[in-house]
DNA sequence: ATGCCTTACGTTATACGTAATTATT
DNA sequence: AATAATTACGTATAACGTAAGGCAT
């Protein structure tokens, strides 16, 4: 039977026009691949060579034959692929949250609930979250409210502060609403979803002077003298900048939104494997 | 590296559903199949079997791949039957010819010449071969006449003649002209050609009774009171009959031609070859 | 002389079958 | 008991590399 190393090896003798040139990329000596082509001409059964006494060129047939070998090559490896995808496919717990502070608890125990997973997370708005659970992009999804229809449990409540440099003008203040700080320039890490919509809504006015997410985030807020939300959840991460810093929490209910975890009938068992 | 062979297993696997059937099929035994299915599972990266203690099924990810082996499979297959036909293509010499007479002498002689070659002949009218030579349908053809453009050789010339019970009117005749026979009822053969185009013009009021050629041809000219055309060189095929008739050449020039071997540029050297 | 292809030959590595093991129906 | 898959082990086939030969540039 013709094997795929022969159809390789032919490719390779096409692109390289001599035998020991191809040998050479093929990791093999000129005589061995000398006779494996030998034995798949005679194999295929149709002269592929034109032997003259020094060269080994391909005829007509050789030609047509070497197009053919690198599409079947090409199949194979797309084929192959094809099924690694879809492996990994079927080995991933897509993850979609409104939040970045329950994939910060959620990731670690799916990682740990199922060892030979991969989890992979994205952070978006509300509405896209939901759409994706209900679209089947994601097996799990954190929203700020229940999905209809969907196996839903309280996952964590999240409450949001601003952190003021201590001369501020709102620095003394017990609480504070969304819409008193509309218009003042403030700092906000980017993908935050849910956090990021709030604030676009409710200040409109306001400059966010945009940073990423993790330690960029925590050395501009460090260095800054804008103020900057933290919440109860963040706090653990920003320790270290809170104590030169005054915090006023936010009276919004919006502002301290409980997070649920929603899952399908198919994945129905993440919610339980997780409470 | 994966092998056609393992995808053969793996596709008649997905048939037979259990090791022991596939191996079978194969002409293998059992663990040497069960073993060449663990490599390709390896080889893949990707799980393809559920195991259980006593019995092996495809996974979700077999399923495609079974899917995938049959497509390459008959993919190679179809690739390389391509190249045998286009092979045999390469290899066969067409021939046409206006007249049967030519090919009796003329496809031995070049069976003998070119002894890895296929040869096949088309009998059609004159003008036909001519076109046929000019769109590169035939390496060789058999005219009439020299084609313009093209290298011809003289072949052969052919004489014809009427055989004639010998009690018939024109039986004591030293020659005749085609006109003279028009509105006889004659014996005729099929796949004649330029015969077939000269009888057709000349003896329109003619009715001509079909035979296929050869033996059939020959048995009813044995039985039959009606007159038939015979040549100079299709005596030599009907010398038994011959006796109880008499002959009657033909003098019209178009019922003596001679006719001319005629190649193109590209299949000059079949030409040079046979004279 | 150098490069390229092929044949010859001894060796190694891979692939096979038989036999044994375990588990299921 | 019968069927199915896997593991273990000795063997045989095949594929390989080295060496040698022939031929052309």
């Amino acid at each position: 039977m013709i094997e795929l190393m022969q159809l390789k090896q032919f490719a390779v003798f096409s692109e390289e026009l001599t035998i020991s040139a191809a040998a050479k990329r093929l990791n093999l000596s000129q005589p061995a691949l000398s006779r494996s082509m030998q034995q798949f001409e005679n194999e295929v059964g149709v002269e592929l060579f034109e032997r003259r006494k020094n060269r080994l060129t391909l005829n007509e047939n050789g030609r047509l034959m070497a197009e053919g070998a690198k599409k079947i090559l090409t199949d194979v490896d797309n084929m192959i692929d094809r099924i690694r995808v879809y492996d990994r496919s079927r080995r991933t717990i897509f993850i979609g949250s409104c939040a970045p502070a329950p994939l910060w608890s959620l990731s670690p125990m799916l990682n740990g609930l199922y060892p030979n997973f991969a989890i992979t997370t994205e952070i978006k708005g509300d509405g896209e979250i939901t759409a994706g659970l209900r679209s089947g992009v994601y097996q799990l999804a954190v929203t700020a409210a229940p999905v209809e229809g969907y196996l839903c449990r309280e996952f964590m409540t999240e409450r949001l502060s601003v952190s003021f440099k201590p001369g501020h003008r709102f620095a003394g203040r017990e609480s504070l609403r969304l819409c008193e700080l509309n218009g003042e320039s403030m700092l906000l890490a980017n993908q935050l979803g849910y956090w990021d919509e709030l604030c676009r809504r409710e200040m409109p006015d306001t400059h966010f002077v945009m940073e990423n997410t993790g330690a960029d985030f925590e050395a501009v807020a460090e260095a800054s003298d804008l103020p900057f939300f933290i919440t109860d959840i963040s706090e653990q991460n920003l320790h270290r900048i809170k104590g030169e810093r005054v915090i006023v929490p936010i009276s919004d209910p919006e502002a301290n939104p409980t997070f649920y975890c929603c899952a399908g009938k198919d994945s129905a068992e993440l919610i339980k494997k997780l409470f």
